[in-house]
DNA sequence: GAAAAACTTGACAGTCACTCTCACTTGAGA
DNA sequence: TCTCAAGTGAGAGTGACTGTCAAGTTTTTC
């Protein structure tokens, strides 16, 4: 059930092929690098962690559809532990909060790492830049109708869409060290964390437009445009 | 985490007539014109209108004595109506959500208000500027120890910050359509959307960085060194 | 391969923010 | 003074989330 979408992910690559690599990965990593991370892991994971994943995903699977069909309001998570054949104690030992379930995603530490591995002298706008565009094609390859949906109840539930907030201002924070790090700087020096956190409220914009505008554009094109207005000095 | 679905039920905040400045009721010393505004309001209302406005000061006062002491967490709905003798049904009357309580300020409308009235050639960033160092400098002489709790309360309680955050966003938002008119633009223009946002955000993030640093420096001088940095083109 | 250790789960009871309804009171205006 | 609209308290929900404990299940150890 859920598993085929991310061995899917794992194999996939449809336009290349991905034994005979026609590409010697420059600098630009083939469609999507960020989501191989992701197929790779639970390749030989112990039975344990198997069942997790698969209890993860149940919960998951069965939020989205429930909510497709009533709403997220009306989804409690009394009917959402039914339908992943879990007890309602479960759900709250995976997500944190209801809103976690539709939101979490696992892209951030990757990033991280990403992030750390861009060549030296990047200046730290262009680095972001990279990361999130990756972030965003991958995300789009990978799952593109929760995306859409997800963006929906961003727009629509002001519970989602303050829990997204929040986990990106967790992100920035992370991103911050590293680019900290990055430019010499100490850790939490106030200038980088600005700059990031400005970086990402712009994209949370970015987000939300895109889901307003019904999706009229590509995403990844409004977050280039986020990224054109930073390099421009952000002057209107 | 709690559902705040609702919100903007409440705030009705009277449409601040635009040249009628003569007040006659002038106990409010002259710092920062934003002050004056407020004391201006509650001169001569209704004894309906001024029972409303002592109730809601009660509310807020119980709470944030209750919370100096024994935390955010402890204090309950419950408490904060006996402390302030009305009924658990009445502060919701009053106040969307628990971290409301805390939060709530009427600048908004001032600050639109103000922004609309900015020499027709101002640069966005220079308006922004202007208008936030005034709310802060205004906030900071009207009431400092709130100031201080409550950014005390951002950085701890995230349920507090998430909520501060989606007020920001909701600011943003009405900045924006202001900023889009003064500048020609679409009332939903993307730039002037995510360059409001960037700036906010990069605000939110100082205003937490001020309160991670137990206030070191005066809240006045990391806003002004946000506007600085965007000045520079947010370059790093 | 069995027993121990470590982890995961469901059941259950409880807390608390928040909603809704309805009868009652109080201030405003005629 | 009378009338009506607005504000209030009481009470009965709902549902997210927490904590605890006993009963499984997987992993580790000998």
């Amino acid at each position: 059930m859920p598993e085929n979408a991310r061995m899917a992910a794992r194999t996939k690559t449809p336009a290349a092929p991905a034994g005979s690599s026609a590409d010697p990965a420059d600098h630009q990593p083939p469609e999507g690098f960020l989501a191989e991370f992701l197929g790779a892991q639970n390749a030989q994971l112990g039975l344990r962690e198997r069942k997790k994943q698969a209890t993860r995903n149940a919960i998951r699977k069965a939020t989205y559809a429930l909510i497709e069909e009533q709403g997220y309001e009306a989804t409690t998570i009394e009917q959402i532990a039914r339908d992943a054949d879990v007890s309602p104690s479960t759900v709250f030992r995976y997500f944190a909060t209801k809103e976690d379930i539709v939101l979490t995603d696992e892209y951030d530490p990757i990033m991280l790492e990403v992030l750390r591995e861009r060549p030296a002298g990047e200046p730290p706008l262009s680095s972001l830049r990279f990361l999130l565009t990756e972030a965003v094609k991958a995300v789009a390859a990978h799952e593109p109708e929760e995306l859409k949906q997800r963006s929906r109840l961003i727009v629509e539930v002001p519970a989602v869409r303050a829990r997204m907030t929040e986990t990106m201002a967790q992100t920035s924070q992370a991103l911050s060290v590293v680019l900290a790090e990055r430019t010499g700087r100490e850790p939490d020096d106030l200038d980088v964390r600005m700059f990031t956190a400005a970086v990402l409220g712009a994209l949370r914009e970015a987000m939300i437009y895109w889901g307003e505008h019904e999706f009229e554009e590509d995403l990844l094109t409004v977050v280039l445009r986020t990224f054109d207005l930073f390099e421009r000095g952000l002057t209107l």
